[in-house]
DNA sequence: TCTGGGGTCCTAGGACCC
DNA sequence: TCTGGGGTCCTAGGACCC
């Protein structure tokens, strides 16, 4: 007997991917570096996105600053404006929400649309909607985008890829396989550098090579994963949308680098309370609590040392994950070992506090150590991010030679300790055991 | 790709229980 | 006391994405 569990006609599936789409929003933003080679990234010090004019003269992802400017003397480089990025896409999914409300937001510079049944409503055929989109996108945006049209999630994102930057590509069920077979498998979304050599080495080369193989191969050697890609790339639906707007987090993680890597306990622990402080920033703007967490310690030769710990209640601000950090950190911590990166993950997220008050009044210590955060939160937005901090994050506040690396954010930092916006800089004491 | 930061999902294997 | 079988929960770690 068969079960329908899904649409068994064909779906019209649109993924739309912003061209170098930081960069991109620059340039819409300041028409004067239209045509020139832009590169954004600059308070990292490596390229996070470049022009396609930047490209075309060798610049490439993750490339330093300095590389960059020996090879392009005329290369402008700016720092991330998320804030406008965050704008540029909310209007890219607005307009694309025109034709469907079926929208998967899925980054800040791609989306998904589902375009089922949306021919009469529109009173268009399929391509002339995916037509319409990209040319809106372009035009209103003043930016290009690129688009695919296919049957699933998968081979949509075939076609946005197919041709770049500015392209429009579809691809209906019965010609996928003149698509795949000229696509290598290592190139599909959710094939990585891991799988594609294992694939390779199975004489796997092409999509069409995979999406050839049985379900019973499949099953017998790879994850479920890979099972249901594999199945997209026979033009069935497996991947829903994700509709409407990304929310609620699973975790949320803060990880940070610092130059030059250290063996000093004070400086490494100083770190990692940072990124747990920052990290509870973020939890708090969401209205969240965590309840479980992991930390680690990055070694110079990448290699990770992590705990995973479990809080005896809900909590959103950082002191109790600090304290509980101290007292396992012998176990993590080695004298004498380089240290290049700390980092936590913040885990089992809720939207309340749902423990009970317990006999010893430890709510109610919590409760009043929310408000003093609270204020904090407030004071922050007042005086500007990190104004105020907790006292065992202060070597990694003040500490000009540990600061998350790169002298450009520490002159901008100087110029502004200087002059008349200066920052209030307030330790709170350590308020666990020391 | 000599390596930045923020995420999600899956699996294997151990612990524990009946 | 040993043995067999089966289920669930948890955790470490892998793999992948933008």
């Amino acid at each position: 007997m068969h079960v329908l569990t899904h649409q068994s006609f064909p779906r019209a599936i649109l993924h739309v991917d912003g061209d170098a789409f930081f960069a991109s929003c620059e340039v819409a933003k300041n028409p004067a570096l239209r045509g020139k080679p832009v590169v954004t990234g600059k308070e990292r010090g490596i390229a996070s996105s470049m022009s396609y004019e930047a490209k075309a003269r060798g610049v490439t992802r993750a490339m330093r600053l300095s590389d960059i400017r020996r090879i392009c003397p005329d290369v402008i480089i700016l720092p991330s404006d998320y804030e406008t990025y965050s704008l540029y896409s909310q209007r890219m999914y607005e307009i694309v929400r025109r034709f469907t409300n079926d929208i998967e937001e899925y980054s800040i510079d791609e989306c998904f649309a589902d375009l089922t049944g949306m021919r009469r409503p529109n009173n268009m055929s399929y391509e002339e909607m995916a037509t319409k989109i990209k040319h809106d996108l372009d035009t209103e945006l003043g930016m290009t985008f690129s688009v695919g049209l296919s049957v699933n999630k998968v081979t949509a994102k075939v076609g946005s890829k197919w041709k770049k930057p500015s392209g429009l590509t579809i691809i209906p069920g019965y010609n996928l396989h003149l698509y795949l077979s000229k696509w290598p498998i290592g190139k599909i979304w959710g094939i990585g550098p891991n799988t594609e050599s294992y694939l390779v080495k199975q004489g796997i080369t092409t999509s069409l090579d995979f999406a050839m193989k049985t379900t019973e191969w499949v099953e017998a050697h790879l994850s479920k994963p890979f099972r249901e890609i594999h199945a997209e790339l026979n033009g069935r639906f497996v991947y829903p949308l994700t509709i409407g707007e990304k929310h609620d987090y699973a975790s949320i993680s803060k990880t940070r680098t610092f130059t030059p890597p250290s063996t000093d306990k004070d400086v490494i622990f100083s770190q990692l309370s940072k990124n747990i402080e920052n990290a509870c920033i973020k939890l708090r703007r969401h209205h969240l609590f965590t309840k479980r967490f992991t930390f680690f310690l990055k070694t110079q030769d990448f290699r990770y040392h992590a705990l995973e710990l479990k809080l005896l209640q809900e909590v959103c601000v950082p002191e109790k994950i600090i304290s509980a950090v101290r007292e396992v950190w012998n176990t993590i911590y080695r004298t004498g070992i380089l240290y290049r990166a700390t980092g936590v993950t913040l885990m089992e997220l809720s939207h309340e506090n749902v423990s009970t008050i317990d006999m010893f009044g430890h709510s109610a210590v919590i409760e009043s150590v929310e408000k003093i955060h609270e204020a904090v939160d407030r004071l922050s937005e007042k005086y500007g991010k990190h104004s105020v901090f907790l006292g065992s994050s202060f070597r990694a506040m003040t500490d000009a030679s540990h600061r998350g690396s790169r002298g450009e954010e520490t002159e901008r930092r100087s110029h502004l300790l200087k002059g008349e916006t200066r920052r209030k800089r307030i330790g709170i004491p350590f308020l666990g055991k020391v």
